[in-house]
DNA sequence: GACGACTATATTGTCGACATTCCTCTAATC
DNA sequence: GATTAGAGGAATGTCGACAATATAGTCGTC
């Protein structure tokens, strides 16, 4: 029960080519900038290389690469001011699901998500902190879905997180803060389930922005 | 000056059938859920179906088209709750955009963006809503584009605001509301001018809900 | 030695054909 | 008559080859 696993299943040959490419550039072994040469993959993958242009295609969809006529295709590049507007943009879409989750979850949602977060808690309390990330994931997750918003949850899961994911990897920075989400992931739901949506809004951009400012101060150490 | 134009030449073949497929979409030519088969649209634009494809990808990725695999494209389907979705992601996407043009936009840019203002009163003025659509529109890429938050400006122009016009052009919806939208418009401006963008976000914000209540209200009607 | 035009090469864009999958219609059985 | 199994057809998925374009390197000139 704990985590929202996303269901994405390839059936074609061209979506199990991008979901291994995705997760070849999230997790950095394709580097960012790096280039994508469609010869080169179609004999890494042994596919033609329509199978890998549909692939590249799709990975630009979620901003995972820039492609340029008639030169070709490249991951994207990391800038410290990338990361920030993303956090802006996260800031405001998921202050809105967070607002829309305290009007749209059913109780049995919210109650859900209550037990996750003492779940949560309890395995911190004891001193693991290895399924950290994921909880974090599964916190944030539950709250977009629970918006019940077709457009956010597609540009929220689909699109940005794949993207800060990359960046946390391959900027080499931790997973969330540990110590004061915790408390903040609290106060969201108790928003959410008093249905106080102006309150869940505040408190989950107050959350957001916190981390961005934490990466903003890791970004100018080094 | 009048039209911050976003310039999207065309240099591909596959770019002029997606522009040209997006124009016939968003224009209503090819209706709301209706079926984009390859072979026909391959014979009726005289190009073959790997550009088509092509084409029909780029469209998927700004939400005007649905796929599903082996059985072909959809043209998405509209419905008075996803009219309303789309313009909660818009007020949370364009509040954070005031903010940050408030923040972000040079002197001159702000400069201008009163001009326009002022230029577009006048013409309201005379009796003149000719141009109603297309400053309201201009008013809001400026803003959007003076945020400067890449993401945001991509999200919102590539995806959003096709979107919103296929539904306003589809359900025969008049364009944005012409006796208050002025005002709102002036004192956003005004927020910017000042700097605040606590208030510029806010107002935004305001702006677009008052939008998403008058639509709510036509459809509730119908 | 620097700059510009030209050629060569490699990469992407486009095409038509084949393979595979899904949907429909038919027919047979319960 | 309803249901299910199967054949048929049409659409999408995939492939390899050709065409068009950009980049790199070379040559020539100033």
């Amino acid at each position: 029960m704990s985590i929202a696993v996303i269901t994405e299943q390839a059936v074609t040959n061209a979506d199990k080519t991008f979901l291994q490419l995705r997760s070849d550039i999230v997790e950095g072994e394709i580097p960012a900038g790096g280039k994508l040469s469609e010869t080169e993959l179609s004999t890494k993958y042994q596919v033609s290389r329509a199978v890998i242009r549909e692939a590249i295609n799709r990975l630009e969809a979620c901003h995972l690469v820039e492609r340029r006529a008639n030169v070709g295709a490249r991951v994207v590049s990391l800038t410290p001011d990338g990361l920030i507007q993303l956090y802006q943009v996260r800031e405001a879409l998921e202050g809105m699901a967070a607002r829309l989750a305290a009007k749209n979850m059913s109780d049995e949602e919210i109650a859900d998500l209550t037990a996750l977060l003492d779940n949560h808690f309890q395995t911190v309390k004891d001193g693991n902190s290895y399924y950290q990330e994921a909880g974090d994931l599964d916190f944030h997750y539950r709250i977009i879905l629970g918006s019940k918003n077709q457009h956010l949850i597609e540009v929220l899961i689909n699109g940005i997180y794949h993207l800060i994911r990359m960046y946390r990897v391959q900027l080499g920075m931790a997973g969330p803060r540990v110590t004061t989400a915790f408390d903040e992931h609290k106060h969201v739901v108790q928003a959410i389930a008093n249905r106080d949506e102006e309150l869940a809004e505040i408190l989950m951009r107050r959350h957001i922005l916190y981390s961005k400012n934490n990466i903003e101060r890791k970004l100018l150490q080094s």
